[in-house]
DNA sequence: CTGTTAGCGCATTCAC
DNA sequence: GTGAATGCGCTAACAG
């Protein structure tokens, strides 16, 4: 208990423990654990000592220390593609706000869409004793992920609760919240078809990620339930950038025939959309119509402000933390549980004009 | 070593140790702790085995335990008053690149501004033995802090190293990484005098705020300087938002004498006073100029393109980083670092009409 | 090269 | 109500 510290991890200098505090209050370390924690009372005159040394010496217990033994870390992870996207940081906030509420905090991870660095970071927070995973993108998002991709989450899933937000993986079984994305693109053509659109595109997104590979086979299916009339060449899928956007716009500028409206893959297609179709002396939307999805601060202030799918973020965080912490306590829970969207009307699209 | 796990604790599944590894593979703990850090060489049948056993149990060793004995966790902690702002997600994603890169994990924590959150974080962070902090925004950017936040941030670095990032505290002898403000301001201002602006004012932002104290003063005296004119009520400061930018901008509207450009606080409220000019039938910028700070995405995107000072992310980010690294491992470093900002120039200014 | 041992800081039994 | 002892999982010193 004197002869502290070895050679070569000296890196930080000694703190002080409950046990410095418990010698100089003349009590035992115990004592000193039950008026930090509260587990049972410590009487009058050792409790005001040891409070008293507590803040004298600004002791802060070692939850490191505290997590080894009680055998749960109150940490979180968070995976995510890219923070620097208002969809994600819009979620990150609200998620690290629940996870703060319930007492947990946030290791960030950024996989910056690169399937290692995903895997090292699920490794890395095993390692560091998370009590339950968020993943969002990235491999949850392949309509065909690798075995490998799969095996990881398997594996991981052996160590500890993952849930998985607006994603899924065949043949893993986790628990997941997904907003109704699918209702949201239905609600946006409705509106379009009742502003007289016949001829609509889809612009931006990947092929073979689901949550493009989703939109765009619901799109089908409800063009086609209306009657509406679309062409494969106005479906152009070149990513979720605002340069997507614009490189998916200039390809429909370039066709003989535009449809009269396109709905974008999020808010980030729409605006490069918007400019381009702008450059090329097209009007939004008297020209034609634009719509996005997420529902960013982008779509409210972008001129002319963009239609765009809310993914209603609070209750999505609210349900994801909740569920991921009932998960934690090995209570039982739904294994997929949907938020419902709602669309925010703005200027992008209008009644067709003829 | 058999009976294990209380009754309380159980929450999570006992995992495998190296105790399980070692013995199953007839070698003691230290022989498979040397394997795994690789601290030491082990004879070929016995690492072999240690190794298959590893992977045949996805073992994954407790970096709790690790750091607990070794006295670093390698976590650092970032806080900051809100991811959902593009220049802290910036800032966050090159840190966290940066920091992986030396291997270590990010806390990350969103203070909303709120000064408790903020000291509940700061405390937080040093119970769970972060090796360092990365602090930006809040109390930092106070022109006058109360004593109670730096009495904190005292008490916090008495714990652990703390890097301060385009913030100070008078009287806490915090190490800072600054980016070079007040020479963007004055690069705005050289390019707005040579296109001819004699009149400016400057939007956006909070006074009692350095950050923005810091720029009006400069602001006023490069105008000084220069002989251009301004006058009080051309400097308006409602906040940081968009909607802020929208208020400052109408403030400007109903003078009867304006300026023919304006210096905004950051791009938010740059973009927020376009858009507000423009929908009172002022052209950006033939009608009246317009700079941002910060040169996020949106001064690129946001049309007509908003001319803004680049704080060099990047080496901004690898600077802090650098820097606490050095000092986490006691090593000396510059008390103040300041990085060199850029202008990127973009339409929203021109050549004064007259 | 390898096993035994101690202890990182804490919370909890178990006696008293 | 309180102290002594134990062990969470791991690494490193020390002997062999």
């Amino acid at each position: 208990m004197i002869e502290r510290g070895r050679r070569q991890r000296m890196l930080k200098k000694d703190g002080v423990t409950i046990y410095h505090i418990a010698k100089e209050a003349n009590v035992s370390p115990a004592t000193v654990s039950r008026v930090l924690t509260g587990s049972a009372n410590v009487r009058e005159p050792a409790k005001s000592r040891v409070l008293e040394l507590i803040n004298k010496y600004n002791f802060k217990p070692n939850v490191m220390a505290q997590s080894l033994y009680l055998k749960q870390s109150k940490m979180i992870g968070i995976i995510l593609p890219d923070i620097d996207h208002p969809f994600y940081s819009m979620i990150v906030k609200m998620l690290e706000r629940q996870a703060l509420d319930k007492g947990y905090t946030c290791l960030l991870c950024n996989s910056m869409q690169n399937f290692s660095i995903e895997q090292a970071y699920l490794d890395s927070l095993i390692s560091r004793q998370v009590d339950g995973i968020v993943f969002l993108g990235g491999r949850i998002n392949q309509t065909h992920p690798t075995e490998e991709l799969r095996t990881g989450m398997i594996g991981a899933l052996e160590h500890v609760p993952i849930v998985l937000v607006n994603g899924k993986m065949d043949g893993v079984d986790a628990h997941t919240i997904r907003t109704d994305e699918a209702s949201g693109v239905r609600r946006l053509l409705d509106i379009l078809d009742r502003q007289g659109h016949q001829t609509i595109g889809l612009l931006g997104g990947e092929i073979g990620v689901s949550s493009t590979d989703e939109k765009i086979d619901v799109f089908r299916e409800t063009m086609k339930e209306k009657g509406l009339t679309f062409k494969e060449e106005w479906i152009h899928n070149s990513g979720y950038s605002i340069e997507a956007g614009e490189e998916d716009a200039m390809h429909l500028i370039h066709l003989d025939d535009r449809p009269t409206a396109v709905l974008c893959i999020n808010d980030f297609v729409a605006i490069g959309a918007i400019k381009m179709f702008q450059k090329f002396g097209l009007k939004v939307p008297t020209d034609i119509s634009v719509t996005g999805f997420d529902d960013t601060y982008l779509a409210e202030h972008f001129p002319p402000g963009v239609t765009s799918v809310n993914h209603n973020y609070q209750k999505l965080a609210k349900k994801t933390i909740e569920t991921l912490i009932g998960l934690i306590a090995q209570e039982e829970q739904e294994k997929e549980t949907v938020i419902p969207t709602y669309v925010t009307v703005r200027n992008s699209c209008e009644e067709r004009q003829r």
